[in-house]
DNA sequence: CGCAGATTTGAGATCTGTCAAGGGATGTGG
DNA sequence: CCACATCCCTTGACAGATCTCAAATCTGCG
């Protein structure tokens, strides 16, 4: 799904965002237009490369199309804090919207492709398209949810239960947007991201890791992480079934969206 | 400023929210009061009081007036992570907007005085007033920012550095929202909740907290935290002066701001 | 006074970081 | 083809940080 060449996520309605944003059912033909609109540049990016610098003034916001990224903070000292992983379908920037300064930096994790619009864009976009913009709202709701989990996750889980629950959460999440299974399972990861995402040193990284090699719930394959037996993994780090399940649009803000104006 | 009676709050625009959005110059007289009518609800509750319970479904936003809450996660072995506090002028469950479960709780953390409104009202709202959505993108990137910071803190930082960062991170938003010196200097908090936040035990809370008092920068007064020496505890925290600065709005949001259709 | 909740301290067990060294895969240039 | 560099994974040993358990102290309150 998020492998689709260029060609054809460029040319028309494809992407993962478009698909992600299918299931509100109070969009309209003209949302997605507005947003086609929104989506017309592209960029690409190779691994390790930067697409935000760290505290770099940007009017820029990125929709992710292929490929993984992250976003961290680094220190002087050099200790760095990776504080999510962005995957096909998300948007990195949104709220770049009205904060001038990033405060973050956003690097490629694998060679990606993205759409991307100055922010201004977006502001005039949105005076004729509120159903939009609760939309993105939509997705913004979804990745707050996910730094939720991950504060949670590096302050009150012990170091396998934290790794082992991180890589269920990717693997949901590829499988969500729709990866089949040998591409959700082998994930593009090194130790040395999982530890800075992780809030551990390499090391630990990688006993934590090799612990659960032991368990028979992940393996090294071809040079990935790469997940054997999910199920094992998720009661390995306490991963809740309810947690990232899909949401749904609750019926009254969907009744009420339906009424909201349109271009005309 | 946030220790207002509710009488004053309750009849005019004096709200910490108010203050907050006076500051971005494209919101016109309309727009307030749109606001003004999402905010005519008004609920209180004490000390330890759930605001949100944990898994509920919820579809109410809450308006922060007076006094601090925090929202939380618990796991069913008790370990419990707080996600962040909300001062006076934060707003609760925006996203709750479009994701029907809250996957956290709010607590009260002192008496509090919070106006509510059911989220499809401000669907309403907004269908004609897409300024005042964007005021509030606004106001929930600011939050996304602390998360952010919030994972670093937990994740990269020492037991005392990361209590020093957390307290001048609490001073300073204090003082942000107009808080007298002495107001922002004696934190609301115990060191159990400190713990929770932090992701450590109390026991060690503790063991950090006396730490800092031995360096004077922190004492306890009236049992409360207190901040002695704000200058000595940025230090001992590695706290960034720009991080937490008021953050502008780009020139060029601005200008499409202001074009943004009215009531009418 | 007596209770409940919060802080404080000590001691030992456990977890995690740092330092150091080695191995394996890959890519480049000679 | 080899030598070499680079990057990543792996392991051991030890120091340091943090957790848990347990008990003592303090404080506000009825």
């Amino acid at each position: 799904m998020y492998k689709m060449d260029q060609a054809a996520c460029k040319n028309w309605r494809e992407t993962p965002l478009h698909l992600r944003l299918e299931k509100l059912e109070f969009l309209e033909e003209d949302d997605f237009s507005k947003l086609d609109a929104l989506l017309a540049y592209r960029e690409e990016a190779d691994p390790g490369e930067w697409v935000v610098q760290e505290d770099q003034e940007t009017d820029r916001t990125y929709v992710l199309l292929n490929g993984w990224m992250f976003r961290f903070k680094t220190f002087e000292d050099g200790r760095r804090q990776i504080l999510n992983f962005m995957l096909p379908g998300d948007i990195i920037g949104l709220h770049s919207l009205m904060l001038r300064r990033a405060d973050y930096g956003a690097e490629a994790l694998t060679p990606v492709h993205m759409a991307v619009f100055p922010s201004s864009d977006l502001v005039n976009s949105l005076a004729n398209a509120p159903r939009l913009l609760l939309a993105l709202s939509w997705i913004a709701g979804q990745s707050e949810r996910l730094l939720d989990e991950h504060i949670t996750r590096v302050g009150r889980r012990g170091a396998v239960e934290r790794m082992a629950h991180l890589l269920v959460e990717l693997y949901v999440r590829m499988r969500r947007i729709g990866a089949e299974l040998d591409e959700a399972r082998a994930l593009p990861l090194t130790q040395e991201i999982m530890a800075d995402a992780l809030g551990m040193s390499h090391v630990h990284a990688n006993r934590s890791f090799r612990t659960l090699c032991r368990d028979g719930s992940v393996a090294f394959v071809d040079g990935r992480p790469t997940i054997i037996d999910v199920i094992k993994l998720a009661q390995r780090g306490n991963f809740e079934k309810t947690y990232l399940e899909q949401p749904e649009v609750p019926d009254d803000v969907e009744r009420a969206s339906k009424v909201l104006p349109g271009t005309n």
